[in-house]
DNA sequence: ACATCTCATCGTATATCGACGATGAACGCT
DNA sequence: AGCGTTCATCGTCGATATACGATGAGATGT
């Protein structure tokens, strides 16, 4: 109901493409990290939130969580570290948004399962 | 290299289809839970072992693994509390083999993302 | 300068994970 | 019966995850 749909100026270069691991040793492990960052149903919710609002979301989220304010901060962390998310300073806001390619090599490496 | 292609009397009925969850609270618990239990690289090795074998192998797992036995057992234990995995016993050994079901959930869950 | 608003980080407490060795249970074989 | 094989479980350890309140950093507005 609420996330304005703020269209911010961020989110620009949205890295084009994933790589895809050759070694299926490699691929184990970048699974595993994907998998582990979303190993929480939070940070499901917070990436489909972003996915939804496709430009960016500001901190809007904590109203949509039943969490506290730092909760959802380790959240977006750990999702960020996971390279799933990216986060850019806005004024006194944060504009968090996905990052596409992440998402992908996330989708194809589930499906090649 | 291993592996010898045990074709044994398991994995009969191999549940048929997924349910797929309607509430959007509840998919995201869901796909936490799934990606909970591909979190760690030993299961994501171990469910690629599965499938690939179709048919079921046993605990050859551990000599696939650089991990002691009880080790690949806790994970095992994961991997079936997911749902991911099923394990019959056989006579002296178990038989594992993937749950398709599951695994198609997860695999929808993830492209739905 | 000051207050305010937004978000990150710190510190802490509890729970779970991941690993191992040791032990136990179930089964087949001689 | 007794033995060996196979796998699960137990107990333990250190590391990590999850949650919260409190505090700090940064920018805006008066």
């Amino acid at each position: 109901m609420s996330l304005p749909a703020t269209n911010l100026p961020c989110c620009p270069p949205a890295e084009p493409m994933p790589p895809v691991p050759a070694e299926p040793q490699e691929a184990n492990a970048q699974l595993a990290r994907l998998a582990k960052a979303m190993a929480h149903p939070a940070r499901v919710a917070i990436l489909r939130l972003l996915v939804q609002h496709e430009g960016c979301i500001v901190g809007a989220l904590v109203d949509e969580l039943p969490l506290a304010q730092s909760t959802v901060s380790q959240h977006l962390k750990q999702l960020k570290a996971a390279g799933l998310i990216r986060g850019e300073v806005d004024g006194p806001r944060v504009c968090y948004c996905v990052e596409p390619g992440a998402v992908a090599l996330f989708k194809a490496l589930v499906a090649a399962l």
